[in-house]
DNA sequence: CGCTCTATTGATAAACCTCAAATACAGTGG
DNA sequence: CCACTGTATTTGAGGTTTATCAATAGAGCG
């Protein structure tokens, strides 16, 4: 079981730090905090600082966002060598976005002052930040797209894809999404409801297109759902 | 007929350049390229340079994106001393980004490599750039959650009323959005189709909530509006 | 084995889209 | 000033999609 090379491992920490010397690097390794964290703890609702950076060194993040009503959705999950910037430009926000690990979890914490400074200090960290945070604008532009455009099983096809392509594990019989997923965590990040998702994935079962068990997704034939993700 | 105080406009002009002085921002601007667009004019679909930034002195621009289908979202419009930097991490893209004019407008563009050159020389540069950039992810993170857990009709709403605060002016019977807004751009800006809107701005102007037109939308009672957007 | 959490499935209803047709509006040229 | 034309808007009817509710089944754990 190797991660598929889909997009390698500890990317997005060599990015955050291209252009830098070894030395220089770990330097800014020590300015941050190091932390590991018990599954399902709450990394950050709001940050009080205008920008904090978190990278995850192991474990996996989950990154959501609730409405008034309670209603929540997964904006991403952050999986190991990726990051994620909090930001409160204003406080007392009420929807902030929500960090939670799903699973122990260890990261390294750089807080506003710190990370102003070191932007400061080596532009390129700013510069890198910036392609970084354009990329993840991009993602969610995309997925705004789809909900706004396309059927609720073509957006469960492209959700299980896109987690695919960043947690997939091969296995014997196709592609393991190693992140543990409920019916209730493909429907909060597909924007739809548990029994849509239940029966979409029970038809594709039949289909042979995935096999699944309790929060566990195996996709056994990917090439059938990015067909049927791209069907009118 | 002046500008209603919710957002100073040239804010964010200010922004990017903050924390360098007057020689230095003439400096910056003249190795900007100065254009005039006419109306309906695409400033880009696809950037082939990984960063180029784009101020508007005048006019608006109209950020959208198309699906496979040709359905169209419309992302944002950018207004006087706003910007909006265009990305293209990949080449050849399929589905990008379109900026297009809705008016005759003024902008300044810098290219990646000026931008990159830019950055380097004033780390503060890429660092309000990151601050713009992150309050426009927060604001599609928004949209997502909207979209993904509200009725239409409520999302017609909160749209009416995004677009005022940005582009409102006061007029005798309410606020008007100063932009060409036919049916269909408000459909594609809340993700429904031109006649739920229609029927919606029907039901809303039988009520005074709004008073519209051709391409008009006056917003009579603001605060009925705003209670609306949050009924469950 | 019993408890709890997750998943499945059917029935029903609500929300929303699609299509069609009619109407209103703005601009243009006679 | 008026008819004409092209676009925008309205509105109704009907159908599809998807959510909701309810009840049952299954999986994992102590």
């Amino acid at each position: 079981m190797d991660t598929i090379p889909y997009k390698s491992v500890s990317l997005h920490k060599a990015v955050l730090f291209k252009g830098l010397t070894s030395q220089q690097y770990e330097d800014l390794l020590k300015r941050g905090l190091s932390k590991t964290l018990q599954s399902k703890t709450i990394l950050f609702h709001q940050g009080d600082s205008a920008i904090s950076c978190v990278i995850v060194n192991r474990g996996r993040l989950k990154l959501t966002k609730l409405n008034e009503q309670g209603k929540e959705v997964i904006l991403r999950y952050i999986g190991i060598g990726e990051l994620t910037a909090a930001i409160a430009v204003l406080k007392d926000r009420d929807y902030p976005v929500t960090a939670e690990s799903i699973e122990e979890t260890d990261v390294t914490v750089w807080d506003k002052p710190t990370m102003m400074q070191m932007m400061r200090e080596y532009p390129d960290i700013a510069i890198n930040l910036l392609g970084i945070i354009l990329e993840r604008i991009e993602d969610v532009q995309n997925r705004y797209l789809e909900v706004c455009t396309e059927r609720v099983d073509q957006r469960i096809a492209r959700s299980l894809l896109r987690l695919m392509r960043r947690a997939g594990l091969k296995v014997p019989d196709g592609i393991h999404i190693n992140i543990p997923l409920s019916r209730q965590n493909i429907a909060d990040y597909s924007g739809t409801t548990l029994y849509t998702v239940s029966r979409t994935l029970s038809a594709w079962e039949k289909k042979g297109w995935i096999s699944s068990g309790r929060e566990r997704i195996v996709v056994t034939d990917p090439h059938a759902l990015v067909r049927f993700s791209e069907t009118v």
